[in-house]
DNA sequence: ACCGAAGATTTGATCGTTCAAACTTTCGGC
DNA sequence: GCCGAAAGTTTGAACGATCAAATCTTCGGT
């Protein structure tokens, strides 16, 4: 394999010195117009990129920032990280960053693996996904002055406004609202809501957002909003074991549903699968997280916007336009430490009446629509 | 942000020079026994790490390798891909390698990638994925003598024993044919193959062990087999559509089937809600990819063993044990340039007739089973 | 024509590690 | 107790880039 070419090489080359080389590359501006040409002439015709470790030993800096591919625990949903990822990718590119993939088999692990990361210089930040109350991964970095940001409020906590923490994260209670608003402005009177059991604070977010779509609409009071209100586990089978018993229970005890809002795509799945065999295949439903199986289906969802959390994620890290890693603990008082992404509903056939009839007949391609804000 | 401690900083410490530190760690056999437990020491003591770009620099490997993240294609298959790259993950770990993402819009752009990071000494070998005909990122790594791994046999080219194209792959004929074996056991008789167009090397494989299962226990000939195998492209919709209309046709002309084995899980799921819908919940299906999905929804599936798939990728790469990647066309012998996985049946509900019952009742938790080959 | 300041370019040092060669110690054999 | 080989350890150089300071140019003002 031939040898790199050096800046040594494109110095000799373009008749310079090796720093002017790295001028041209780093500071372009500082160099006169005539030099800087012959420059990028001649590492044209070498072809040549710095080499980056190089660079990254001199400058102390990796321009890596790490991420842990969790394993994909709940069927449906795992794949927005995946999502997040690719979006995270772009990002990254258009700021000369890299990311590092590394996988975990628990928190303590993962804690081991960004000890392993800083201590080897090998990134210059973390993003945290799955966050969840007290994480310990967050006080972990917090403590070793790591940059990081969260993909996820870090719920039950004060510190919501702590400087030194940082996180992007969608905004689920204006997603159940939004599709709730949706269903209503469609007619639609008695929407449940089928999520999860209270205590998680995403869970607890997205039911909120439907309560108060709900008494927005209605007025709702208690009552009705308990009777209205489903829990169960993140699953596709505990979604359908719910709405079955609910549909086997039949016109006695409980009154019918006209729509249901869910707080995942599994638990949505899970009750279409249930509504469809009870022979109701027109019943709306909207999933959450606009999972690629949704998309598959044809469930409407609602659409996290991850392209947007990448977004916001690196201008925390990196300020709005930066190609470097803030240091921990920077940033200003005007620059808000956090982002809150809105979500944006995704109108397919499980919930849009109109296009219905479609369904089982020709395919017309892909139909989805989006909502504007 | 306190300094990260040096070799010297180690050396001094345990009294020794930075060589001797620097034996310790890259070759402890030629290091006297005391030396080694001081210098470990205080290695210990320090929390020292080596400084992984300086490492890099001067060992001109970066002990890392490129992996891109295809956007999600299609819905649900996307998702062996999440799962490879964790088993990679893994499997990197234990060799030391780490695993650097990248993003690409299309293959001119991954190839763009490939020579960045090539030309910036990122990464030592690459994967590729989604391997297809002739496929161009191919050639251009083997021209420019790049190390690398395709997962994916190079399809409808002559050069499968090329020594230059690694490859690592899973017998999708093979598992078909178990599926289709297992069919026949829980004796079923017109099993039908749902896949896609003539064409694709990986489709007309999985065809072809349906194929050759029917011929061994029927002996089947062209035209029941024609009979029995339908086409359309990947996805559930088009999967659901084909079925549908074949239940339609009722009792008509085509002939019933009794059973059906999928290319992919997508199409599988299509057709399982089709035969639902239909009014036939019991209706075996296998799907092929052993998706998050198919485990939420209960589908039985092919299983491609994603961790002897990342396990091979490493072998070829590095060798049996290796912790460097071998240099391109390297390779004795003896060792085969490739390696071919065999799936396992992963048996569910969809497939499962004593199970069947529990279906719509109480749940039983995850009864998935494992074949033994 | 000279001076000083600003602009442009070059030189020497350095980031933290490992390689290659030089040096020192250990140890068996006579 | 001496010698030579083997084992163990140290020293200087290098990997390829950037930083900091030094040097050389340009150019306006008097």
């Amino acid at each position: 394999m031939a040898q790199l070419p050096t800046v040594d090489d494109v110095a000799q080359r373009a008749g310079v010195s090796r720093q002017t080389v790295s001028n041209v590359l780093n500071s372009p501006e500082i160099v006169r117009e005539a030099t800087r040409l012959r420059v990028e002439a001649a590492i044209a015709e070498l072809g040549y990129r710095p080499h980056a470790s190089a660079r990254r030993l001199r400058t102390q800096q990796s321009s890596t920032i790490g991420v842990r591919l969790n394993p994909v625990l709940n069927g449906i949903s795992g794949s927005i990280l995946d999502l997040y990822l690719h979006a995270l990718g772009e990002r990254a590119d258009e700021r000369g960053m890299r990311i590092m993939l590394f996988t975990a088999h628990d928190i303590d692990d993962e804690i081991r693996h960004y000890q392993e990361l800083r201590d080897g210089a090998d990134v210059d930040a973390i993003v945290v996904t799955a966050t969840f109350y007290d994480d310990p991964r967050i006080e972990w970095l917090a403590a070793h002055r790591m940059p990081f940001v969260a993909f996820g409020r870090p719920w039950g906590r004060a510190d919501l406004d702590d400087p030194d923490r940082l996180w992007v994260d969608v905004d689920g209670r204006a997603g159940t609202r939004k599709a709730t608003e949706h269903l209503v402005k469609r007619g639609l009177r008695r929407i449940g809501f089928l999520g999860w059991p209270l205590g998680s604070g995403t869970g607890d977010d997205r039911r909120a957002g439907w309560k108060e779509a709900m008494v927005a609409a209605f007025g709702s009071g208690e009552a009705e909003l308990a009777e209205l209100s489903m829990e169960t586990d993140e699953g596709v089978r505990p979604g359908r074991v719910v709405i079955e018993e609910l549909l086997a229970r039949g016109d006695a005890a409980a009154a019918p549903l006209d729509a249901l809002v869910c707080a995942s795509d599994s638990l949505a799945l899970g009750a279409m699968m249930a509504v469809r065999e009870a022979g109701l295949p027109h019943f709306p439903i909207f999933g959450f997280d606009n999972t690629p199986t949704a998309q598959a289906v044809g469930l409407s969802s609602v659409d996290q916007r991850l392209g947007d959390v990448a977004a916001g994620t690196f201008e925390l890290l990196m300020g709005a336009t930066g190609r470097r890693v803030l240091p921990h603990g920077s940033g200003s008082d005007d620059d808000p430490r956090h982002r809150l992404i809105t979500p944006q509903l995704v109108v397919r056939r499980s919930s849009h009446l109109e296009l219905v009839e479609e369904a089982g007949g020709t395919v017309p391609g892909n139909h989805d629509r989006k909502e504007t804000s």
